[in-house]
DNA sequence: ATACATTGTGGGTAGTTGTGGGTTATTATC
DNA sequence: GATAATAACCCACAACTACCCACAATGTAT
């Protein structure tokens, strides 16, 4: 136990069944403070893969988003596309999700699905694609890594 | 006397039961500060072995990592790699914790185990494998070891 | 030297978790 | 308005995990 509220580490395998629905890890569930009120929020990624908020923390991303002017035209599509695919799901008895269509199309999900705490956020994966980006961001991505890594002491 | 708290020197040999606990040496317990709750956080090392945290020095890696925006693709990439074969682990009554399977492949573990203080956090190698590991790095690194002289004195 | 406390290691039991499927309610379609 | 499709709810169960107790070996104090 306790991490800080809302917060989510490690990566979990589990089976999407034949409904749709997915398994929240329980070490995450356990850390989602009580006035999330057992919802979530599930919108795309900006990778190829689902982004899963809890329900306050998606709250707070509205309130900055509030903030940006729509007289920019980059304002109003920055908010269109991160506001346009997120729907409410709701945790079931089992502590399950339901994911739509259209997000498990976009994130090319079949039976088997990674799920990787992202700090702040869930993130939902097809562990086959994600091998895939693992082996790009290896190669490309060192030297800033150790820039980072710098600058956070591991 | 003490040394300063989450604080780990030293090398200690101990066996892998069959349910994946290992003991934590009860040197490293005792500098443990109270406000981590018996828990450590485990993940993966730069090398192939385990490395475990303090909950307390933990969180504060995790608030640096919460101030990266996820609109960098380096930045969603760092945040993964490094949150996602973390796991927190608690200390049972015995001062043993469980090491998921993961790092247990990861490291290659077998029945014994070397835990080495790494002064702000714990490492856990195979004894071969560190062996062969030594070997090679006494190769290099003299060298190298001059360029540090300058940083740090000993 | 003896008694006592601590430490490392093993194993049993009860509760939790992940997953499947069946049944009822709700929404959409013709 | 009747029927089909979809979603919500509930139950079941195997596999796993956390918790507890046991005990030998080592270290410490009297």
């Amino acid at each position: 136990m306790t991490l800080n509220k809302n917060t989510f580490i490690g990566e979990y395998s589990y089976t999407l069944d034949a409904k749709g629905r997915i398994n929240i890890p329980s070490k995450f569930r356990s850390t989602l403070s009580k006035d999330n009120e057992r919802s979530l929020v599930a919108t795309r990624g900006m990778d190829r893969c689902i982004w899963v908020y809890p329900l306050i923390v998606w709250k707070s991303i509205e309130n900055e988003l509030r903030k940006l002017s729509s007289l920019s035209s980059i304002n109003r599509s920055f908010t269109r596309n991160t506001v346009r695919y997120a729907s409410i799901v709701q945790l079931d008895k089992q502590g399950r999700v339901a994911i739509n269509q259209d997000l498990i199309n976009f994130a090319n999900l079949n039976k088997k699905a990674l799920i990787i705490g992202m700090v702040n956020k869930i993130e939902i994966w097809d562990p086959i694609y994600l091998s895939t980006v693992d082996k790009k961001s290896q190669k490309i991505d060192s030297s800033e890594f150790d820039e980072l890594a710098d600058k956070i002491i591991l």
